[in-house]
DNA sequence: CTTGACCTTGGAGCATACTCCAAGGTGTAG
DNA sequence: CTACACCTTGGAGTATGCTCCAAGGTCAAG
């Protein structure tokens, strides 16, 4: 496919037009080009780079952090390690994210297990009781 | 302690006045009273509403949840059931996001594994062939 | 020549949880 | 009486990723 407008590569990309303008306003994606009237042109490669923000982004990067990667590509300079460092930065996010998670869900189980649940009024729930505790815990 | 201003009562619950003010507008707080000059008034019961809020929070609940759980408190038909349906919704979400993340993380460590790092060329990263590959997953 | 789909820009709005600011009144210590 | 800390309201700003809108220009079909 040769050009294509905003709509057009939209389409193809699995995006809205907004989208599109909202990256280029943060500089993820440029149209090639214009039409005499003003209309945006844009190519097989801007696709591509649509695609790979939407990988990237599946991966759990930030549109900031997306930049940084394009320009890590963009730049002669880049080298594979500097790939890797990114994405090792990005691993420990998950880790502590998914460890943060499991700590509040354990916290949470915990207390529905002690739950009685059914018609007893809510004094009888340990969750509630808990909300309501004065001991003071880390971070108060 | 009898009545207290916003600043006594963000010291002792450990947010900030602008915090209070903010849970107020959400409904989650409300003065005892005012001074004939305007002050909010607070009392004990306040602190440990605020304690309430700062625990269900650190349980993964928004504020906007916290909402219903004060509201469930407060109404005379709350029972143990239904606070144990809303902790088991939280439940069932936080494990929704571990799962996610997980994944995530893994997609990350299969391509880092595969990742020489040292000087190479990005082109020798996986991780940016796999951002850059024209093969589409599920969701594109 | 009109219709309708498409494009343009600039700016506002949504969700979340604050945080900060300005302009002005209050309260207490010395 | 003067500081100075504290309080008031209303509104704006932060971060994230869009999404929608208005007012208007463009383009191809019939």
């Amino acid at each position: 496919m040769a050009d294509m407008t905003i709509g057009q590569l939209a389409r193809e990309s699995g995006v809205r037009t907004d989208t599109i303008r909202y990256y280029e306003t943060l500089k993820l994606i440029e149209p090639v080009g214009r039409t005499s009237s003003g209309y945006r042109l844009y190519d097989a490669a801007s696709v591509a780079r649509v695609a790979f923000i939407k990988r990237a982004k599946s991966l759990g990067f930030k549109l900031s952090e997306i930049q940084s990667l394009l320009e890590l590509h963009a730049s002669d300079g880049g080298t594979a390690q500097d790939m890797l460092d990114l994405t090792e930065i990005k691993i420990t996010e998950a880790q502590k994210d998914i460890e943060d998670l499991m700590a509040m869900k354990k916290s949470l189980e915990d207390l529905a297990a002690e739950c009685p649940g059914g018609d007893l009024p809510l004094s009888d729930c340990p969750i509630v009781t808990f909300l309501h505790s004065n001991h003071k815990h880390k971070g108060d």
